[in-house]
DNA sequence: ACGGAGCGTTCGCATTGTGAACAGGAGCAC
DNA sequence: GTGCTCCTGTTCACAATGCGAACGCTCCGT
């Protein structure tokens, strides 16, 4: 089962460059990769070398740069998870009626990854569509997952998270997250108050199968000049609560 | 620089297998992937439980899924692309000003992938969002950007589109895909009227740098019953036409 | 029970990928 | 300008790695 032969080493070294490419790094040199990757000069240019050949990426003789052939790797992923597919009719319904941004994520490591979301207004400054990653720490959504997790899961998670604060609110002491983390547990929900971001607020399910395994988590978010914390749970929690109803039934 | 050396047959293969999974195929075996794939059933294992390995697939001893980490694949390759980021203000905006979605894509071989996406309400049965992807032959982006393409190539890209009709309206005859290609140009948009689902009319100009190369399309598209096609033209060309102005100026 | 089709897995061989070593600049000090 | 260093991309001989024909297994249909 694990034989050497049947794990391919190029293949997967090859999967470490495509990951160098991010948002702050679209432009690198071999060099470039091979000190983001460890990997061998080498083995970087023949890694690069393939990406351009197959198409997947652009090469002026210096720098090389993804094309949006690349796109169809991950978001094949993201077509290949049914659960967007289901939750989408329920979040644009639920956007349209509170009229508030709404999201469904699930963990992936330290951070929360964004399947489905049905956005209102930019209240945010980052851009949040399906594939966008947070740290799961701080956010409503990966509260409520890493709450279904067993503890020392959770708290692994959590230790090898980066707990620099990005706002007034941010909890940083790891204990107090565990804490959070456990009222989390005991609520059924997580509210987030402008932990992440000063004036973003956030409430969060989770997303439950029929046999009552958490599967993702559901969140509305808004400007903390819309309501007060406990204002936003009586308003909003019964809504969330009926979506995550709904969608227990079909999972 | 050619070198049979510089290419790495098993990453090349590897990306082969990750392209198998997709919307309609999320779960496969190691046969299905060969058969995809082409490859011998052997290297479909090698590069399937590499994957597994590397944690971009779960395992169940016969068939293979994609995890969320694959998601980061492909997505770093959208994150890498600058436009979507400086877009997606204009999309809300523009989105928001006219009540109705709208998109920006770019060409990948016989389809349109779409970057960036202001969703208003669902009118479309099947869901968009940044990474999905349209045969570019029928629709309004897809035309802009063929029409921005040499004739020739435009030419062997609209050989090479599978043109089954998907629509009462469809347009299947080469000749007159060309036709309608060469009036985008002329006109500088395209509107198209339910070539690819009944009920549905979009409406597209290209995105052009400041050197005037095209660099993307941008659409709006609505329910049938709510504009005839002139009106659509009348009402809508106006704010598209601003949007591009303001986007030529930042490319 | 028997045959066959289809599946996952093995194993010896040679193709393929490896990285130390090399060559070519770019920057810098003098 | 010269000589140096440092960093980048490329080559090449070696052997580790991936290849696929061949194997055995399971699941149907008869």
């Amino acid at each position: 089962m694990n034989r050497s032969t049947d794990h391919l080493g190029s293949f997967a070294k090859g999967l470490r460059v495509l990951e160098c490419f991010c948002a702050e790094t679209p432009r690198l040199s071999i060099a470039d990769v091979a000190a983001r990757t460890g990997l061998d000069r080498a083995t970087s240019r023949r890694c690069l070398l393939t990406l351009h050949h197959e198409g997947y990426a652009e090469y002026d003789g210096k720098f090389f740069t993804l094309t949006p052939r690349a796109l169809r790797l991950g978001m094949s992923a993201l077509a290949a998870l049914p659960l967007p597919q289901i939750v989408q009719p329920w979040l644009d319904q639920l956007s349209e009626q509170i009229g508030q941004s709404c999201s469904v994520s699930v963990l992936d490591g330290t951070e929360i990854v964004y399947l489905a979301r049905a956005a209102q207004r930019r209240v945010m400054s980052i851009g949040l569509m399906p594939g966008s990653r947070l740290p799961a720490h701080f956010t409503s959504m990966g509260r409520v997952l890493l709450a279904a997790l067993p503890e020392a899961q959770a708290r692994a998670i959590i230790d090898a998270s980066d707990l620099t604060p990005r706002a007034p609110n941010s909890v940083t002491d790891p204990e107090e997250i565990m804490a959070r983390i456990a009222q989390t547990r005991r609520q059924g929900y997580c509210l987030i108050d402008q932990e992440m971001e000063a004036g973003l607020r956030a409430l969060a399910v989770p997303i439950l199968s029929a046999r009552g395994e958490t599967v993702a988590a559901l969140n509305i978010g808004m400007a903390a000049l819309h309501a007060d914390p406990e204002e936003m749970v009586t308003a909003y929690l019964p809504a969330l609560r009926n979506v995550q109803a709904g969608l227990a039934r079909m999972l």
